[in-house]
DNA sequence: AGCTAACATTTGACAACTAAACTATCGCGG
DNA sequence: CCGCGATAGTTTAGTTGTCAAATGTTAGCT
């Protein structure tokens, strides 16, 4: 099939890699980035068209669904590894959902406390259920073990650049 | 100085993880979403700050870089994973930048090739070499064989992933 | 030729994202 | 108290990203 189809994006070269000389650190870099893509892509895809909701924000729904008694705004950016700026707008967009409330604690004034609603944990669970589900459906053809290793050595490779970052870091 | 900057994201606990109950396959997802999120933001500040660019326009680059009789803007997006209406704006800006030019072929005038001028060839070297060097520096602390390792698991992992995508792939 | 289906890219409307500037608070030392 | 420097969030400007619909173009059919 000289399909050239378009959606779909081509399974079977899809994204450079190409093996060639390259330094393995950057080749590993290269997989994993266009495997992160390609799922991100798949459940991004998913939560619009089933829950009419986008990735960033499920992200941050689940943070917040760990931690009944809700977060700061800074804490969410931090584990959501998303800046400030952004976590504004998320935070706005999902409270006109109805899905969040923000709401300012009486000690300090200069926080924003953010917090799921009803609507927001049931939306959220029924979310995360399918989306455990499609995980485990794109992975079905990788064996626990091999799942297992990767686990492991992603940690490694994570430990690893969190000690090299640009300078600054501290300490 | 004052510093502050930043801040750096905290190396500890970043992002998620929560260990817990959860199953294998969503814990590998998110740590390769973190792992990637923590590279891809140290390689664009460098970039930025080095070379006034993007990680966009760099993977744009890289891909025309190799191919020197250009691409169509529809291959383009192919590679990067980007999505067509992307690619037009990435296009206009490299253009406008100078760093690559775009044509129509005579035979067939819905096509756009864009490739690099002899500017973006120097530019995109002098950042590849960086760029080669960035990802070495970061997984420093990784063993050549772990890496290895990852590089063929993390093949098994795309593999499974293109094999179940939403419907419609291909027959 | 005239029609229509398939293509390639652009446009438009938004969400997400970054970096940097700005606003408001808090807290501590003088 | 006052002021000054941290903190916490918001705003702003600009790029990247998505999808869906619009524009042009080419090619096949009759």
């Amino acid at each position: 099939m000289a399909q050239a189809d378009n959606e779909t994006i081509d399974l079977e070269i899809i994204v450079q890699d190409t093996q060639e000389g390259k330094k393995p650190e950057l080749r590993l870099w290269l997989r994993m980035l266009s495997t992160t893509k390609l799922i991100s892509q798949e459940i991004r895809r998913r939560l619009r068209t089933e829950f009419g909701a986008t990735l960033p924000q499920f992200d941050l729904l689940a943070q917040l669904y760990r931690e009944k008694d809700g977060l700061r705004l800074g804490e969410l950016s931090k584990r959501t590894m998303v800046t400030n700026g952004n976590v504004t707008g998320l935070v706005e967009r999902l409270e006109g959902d109805g899905l969040i409330v923000r709401e300012t604690p009486h000690g300090d004034r200069r926080v924003t406390v953010a917090k799921l609603t009803r609507k927001g944990e049931d939306s959220f669970s029924a979310m995360a259920k399918a989306h455990e589900g499609w995980l485990r459906d794109m992975m079905a053809d990788v064996e626990p073990a091999a799942i297992k290793v990767l686990l492991d050595d992603m940690s490694l490779v994570k430990a690893s650049v969190s000690n090299h970052l640009s300078e600054g870091e501290s300490a």
